[in-house]
RNA sequence: GCGCGGGUGGUCGAGGGGUAAGAUGCCGGCCUGCCAAGCCGGUGACGCGGGUUCGAAUCCCGCCCCGCGCACCA
């Protein structure tokens, strides 16, 4: 059965996974806190992450960044400059509007950005409000990063800014990482944390907040080599939708081809590229979303972000919303670290044998909420009975298991709790004593839990527990004294 | 940010100038030999601020928040 939007916001809130902050005074748009149900998926969503993309590899490195850093660091990146427009409103529908875009339109050259000149040259060639004809103010800072000030004084001098993605730590940190690299040619670096945008309109629930989790990696290639990826036999079978600019243009549906095939028609910008979106495919699918849920869709020129070369999005299929981005992998080049050169005089690049190379750069970038958003509404399942459960994989389940007498009652409840013990060295799992089996059944299906774990009459006797599948609701009979190393094998086993 | 529609216990949801339904959840008790059973008891709400009125959850104004469309979304 499909499921709707407020089905969904009502069981995060209901069971604690996630709901809108601050909600004693009223919310506050864009901001949301995790529930003990959901900091506990949000948390095995990230150590899966970094697994995959970190401690299984040994061509990725760790970095974990200060949200903070030097605001010249956002003047070298271009955020400064893309991040803050001068917005003029008009006076008669209160439209806003870029200065610089409606000046653009005009024909009109801008030589001079500042907000004086611009004015200037909004009023000598008389431009108006292009949905009402209105009148148009003077311009204002409208700035997409937040702001904040660095010491006791509040003025222009100090601001500083909270960062918009973790990508400029790595570039900042480069010349560091060249070294633990041991001045290599491939590798990586990976970063996950707070990231802050100020949104004009939050909406969809989690999909777009001014607070989010972003999960990146900033790979580095060199551009002699960039069709030399010697693990693109992991990812070359993959079959997944792909929707390129050209297909997009044409008004023609994404087409369903391999990473391969369609690496091999030039659609990737380079081979590293294909690898990395097939990689990340990968990901999704061993954490539960289906490839038929996902597609690939290649940015168009138009949306292309200031410092990239070429960009996929990977959409997922929300049912209630359709098509949406959970991840960007763009192909940066080396736009960065060569803005970076330019600003902070420091010299970039990778000392290979006769060679100082400036490496190009590919760059996967998860929005953490929103990928926790697709693994939720993937995992939701509601059967002809009503029935709800989370279909989620053990290893991002937030409880391993329920322990639960099969009456409310002696000689169960004790014998339950020292199961639970037994079991809480090992895994997360809680005793539930409350209500009847079924309806603690019930509760555990709606988050997700993994196995259910009755101590019943039996249990008395031969010291066996019955362990419940959440998705089937079969049980299996096992001693205790096998229990851990049951729920291990089942765990390893998970398709 | 603009326009439209909304905001009532944790959740869902009736009502709409004078005592705030119902359902569900949750807690306690009884019962219970496996999937939200039953019985008894309990818990808990009109987004915030101002105005009109003898009296406002209800009418008016402002704000906040949610949804939809537009705009925005490196």
């Amino acid at each position: 059965m499909t499921i709707t939007l407020e089905e969904l916001v009502s069981l995060c809130k209901r069971r604690g996974i996630i709901f809108p902050s601050s909600e004693i005074y009223g919310g506050f748009a864009g901001f949301f806190d995790y529930g003990p149900v959901g900091v506990e998926i949000r948390k095995n969503l990230l150590d899966w992450w970094w697994d995959f993309f970190v401690r299984q590899r040994d061509d990725v490195l760790g970095l974990y960044p200060a949200i903070i850093m030097n605001p010249r660091v956002w003047i070298a990146s271009g955020h400064v400059e893309r991040f803050i427009d001068w917005i003029v409103e008009c006076k008669n529908c209160h439209g806003l509007y870029r200065a610089d875009e409606l000046l653009e339109e005009k024909g009109i050259k801008i030589t001079d950005y500042s907000p004086e000149a611009l004015s200037k040259l909004i009023k000598e060639h008389n431009v108006r409000c292009p949905s009402c004809g209105g009148e148009l103010s003077e311009p204002r800072k409208f700035n997409l990063m937040m702001e904040t000030y660095i010491g006791p004084i509040k003025d222009e001098t100090s601001i500083a800014y909270l960062r918009p993605e973790t990508a400029q730590a790595m570039f900042v940190n480069f010349k560091l990482y060249v070294t633990y690299a041991r001045n290599r040619l491939p590798f990586g670096i990976a970063a996950f944390g707070k990231v802050f945008r100020n949104e004009i309109s939050p909406r969809g629930f989690i999909f777009r907040c001014r607070e989010f989790e972003i999960a990146e990696i900033e790979y580095f290639i060199d551009p002699e080599r960039a069709n030399d990826c010697p693990y693109f036999h992991e990812v070359d079978k993959i079959i997944v939708k792909i929707w390129t600019k050209e297909t997009q243009k044409k008004g023609e549906e994404p087409k369903e081809m391999s990473i391969g095939d369609a690496y091999n028609d030039g659609v990737f910008s380079n081979m590293w590229h294909a690898y990395w979106v097939g990689k990340s495919l990968e990901w999704f699918s061993q954490i539960g979303i289906s490839l038929e849920h996902l597609r690939v869709r290649e940015h168009l020129e138009t949306e292309l972000a200031h410092y990239a070369l070429q960009t996929f999005d990977i959409e997922y299929y929300f049912p209630f919303m359709g098509w949406k981005e959970i991840e960007g992998i763009a192909n940066r080049t080396d736009y960065d670290l060569k803005h970076h050169m330019k600003f902070s005089k420091e010299k970039l690049y990778v000392p290979l044998s006769g060679r100082k190379v400036i490496p190009h750069c590919i760059e996967p970038s998860w929005g953490v909420e929103r990928t926790f958003f697709a693994v939720i509404t993937e995992a939701y399942t509601k059967t002809s009975d009503g029935r709800v459960f989370l279909k989620l994989h053990p290893k991002l389940a937030p409880y391993i298991a329920g322990v639960y007498p099969l009456l409310s009652r002696e000689p169960f409840i004790t014998k339950a709790r020292e199961v639970h013990k037994l079991l809480k060295k090992k895994f997360t799992c809680y005793l539930d004593v409350s209500g009847s089996i079924g309806r603690r059944y019930a509760r555990a299906d709606e988050i997700g839990v993994s196995f259910g774990i009755t101590i019943d009459h039996q249990t008395l006797e031969d010291d066996t527990v019955t362990i419940r599948f959440r998705d089937t609701r079969e049980q299996i009979r096992v001693k205790i004294s096998d229990l851990v190393k049951t729920i291990e094998e089942l765990i390893e086993k998970w398709e």
